[in-house]
DNA sequence: TTTCCAAATGAACACCCGTTCAGTAACGCT
DNA sequence: AGCGTTACTGAACGGGTGTTCATTTGGAAA
């Protein structure tokens, strides 16, 4: 036996990604085998080798295009002048870009220990790409006096822990809906960081 | 060859738990393997069994004791009547406890996935406990008039996932002390729940 | 000094790991 | 219809996995 009917490259490729990155998410990078994101694509573990060049690659390619599409669909909106707005926008881009993709969430999050040296070097320099944009509607903020925060670094980190978060309890099927976590948190994240009146 | 010089279960015992969550910590549960962690202690891995079950048990009991720990020393604080003062008080409290054990929350946080189910259970009951404990905080403020938000569980994991994110970037060498970090998200924290004046 | 036992060893168990590769079947193209 | 390519199989590679257990040892108690 060899290739199955209507089995295809363009295909197999994206499944053994899914597959893999539904795994990761559920298990852990160590702990899921090739052999078991074959099986959930209904080929063989060596099929796989078609598509990736080996595990290390598989992980850091779904890390890689999630950060990716993060500052692809960031760098797509339309920003607000006001901080104050900007900020906003921001917690609602990021919430509505991260629900929807909570295994790449989880993966990315998690798995970064998992990274050779150099390819966490890249995720982190993405990342840090991501921060920046945030880091920079404080610095405005603080500037313009709508702000007020003793340090901005800190406080993008703090801001965006609070609101990756999100994707450990938020319950697409819960009582909640999307609209409301983001009203919520658009005044939490707002008053976080607000200057006093 | 068997028993070395001077070697005791009193002394074994607690270093195969600290080798653990050292390496657990780093390379994650399922990357770790018996041998490794032997081989941190300078024993061989049969010798593990003489104090731990199995691996699993091994995770369940670092996870454990580390919640049992935390439970245990916020309940032996005697906390401030006022709702904000209270806060705060979390707040400090909830740095000065984790920011030393840096291992402890790594595992504690990213190693839920491989617990057994009936573990996990057991291990989420006691972060409820925890995180109940700011709730009732959150809770009072509301009905004192000096918080307002509109999910009280959800401003909780809020304000959870913004603290205890810290871990992830502390670096205790460097330029900004634990004061200080007690400082700005004492601020932080307490700006993102406050009513407005 | 002898006895006894806790605390280790080291080999073995059955199995799983990531990765490679010769062989083969199904497809698109001529 | 025949050919070449693509996509896959299945076996094999060397090595690692958690766990068990008979055996051996060091040290304390008698």
């Amino acid at each position: 036996m060899a290739r199955k009917q209507g089995s295809h490259s363009e295909i197999t490729g994206p499944r053994v990604r899914d597959a893999a990155l539904r795994l990761i998410a559920q298990h852990g990078f160590a702990a899921v085998s090739m052999r078991q994101i074959a099986a959930e694509v209904g080929v063989q573990a060596g099929a796989l080798y078609n598509y990736i060049a080996d595990k290390q690659s598989l992980l850091f390619e779904l890390m890689k295009s999630h950060m990716d599409e993060l500052l692809a669909a960031y760098g797509a909106e339309s920003l607000p002048h006001d901080p104050t707005e900007r900020l906003d926008h921001f917690t609602r881009f990021h919430i509505r870009f991260h629900l929807p993709r909570r295994d790449q969430v989880f993966v990315s999050y998690m798995e970064l220990r998992n990274l050779s040296a150099d390819n966490f070097a890249r995720i982190e320099g993405l990342r840090r790409q991501y921060e920046n944009a945030l880091e920079a509607i404080l610095r405005d903020g603080i500037a313009s006096g709508a702000f007020r925060v003793t340090d901005s670094r800190i406080a993008t980190r703090a801001v965006i822990a609070m609101l990756t978060g999100i994707t450990n309890w938020y319950d697409p099927a819960g009582p909640i809906t999307q609209d409301q976590v983001e009203d919520i948190y658009k005044e939490m994240v707002r008053n976080s960081v607000a200057a006093a009146i």
